[in-house]
DNA sequence: GGGGTGACCCAGT
DNA sequence: TACTGGGCCACCC
């Protein structure tokens, strides 16, 4: 069993976890739109993935410059790299990796 | 209740 | 492209 992380998980990381999550192989998200989209701000998401990250696809989370996460650059790296990501450079191309979760709105309901 | 910290973002230079 | 300053949000002491 992986060993938690000290404190629980809060209603935020829960969110933030959960979409995460749902980012597809071969796509990635910034971390601000991650923020967008459970409706904070990009300093919480990244203090939750520094905290609650390790059971989610972290690596599919950069900064808003292609950048990976600080700290984990070689390792994020490798891991998109893994999953067919173009890069250019050290940085992700946003242009082609970056993903948004689907909205309900455009769909049948 | 107040202040510090951090896997951030944006605009300006 | 790199550096700086201000703003942003949640968590911890």
């Amino acid at each position: 069993m992986p060993s938690p992380p000290p404190g629980l998980p809060t209603e935020l990381a829960e969110r933030v976890l959960d979409l995460v999550a749902t980012i597809p192989a071969g796509r990635v998200m910034t971390y601000g739109d991650v923020a967008a989209a459970v409706g904070s701000g990009p300093r919480a998401v990244g203090t939750v993935m520094s905290r609650y990250g390790g059971g989610v696809p972290w690596h599919r989370v950069v900064r808003a410059d292609g950048r990976p996460a600080a700290g984990h650059e070689v390792e994020a790296g490798r891991l998109l790299r893994g999953e067919g990501i173009a890069f250019r450079g050290d940085r992700v191309d946003l242009a082609s990796a970056r993903w948004s979760p689907p909205g309900r709105r455009a769909g049948p309901d």
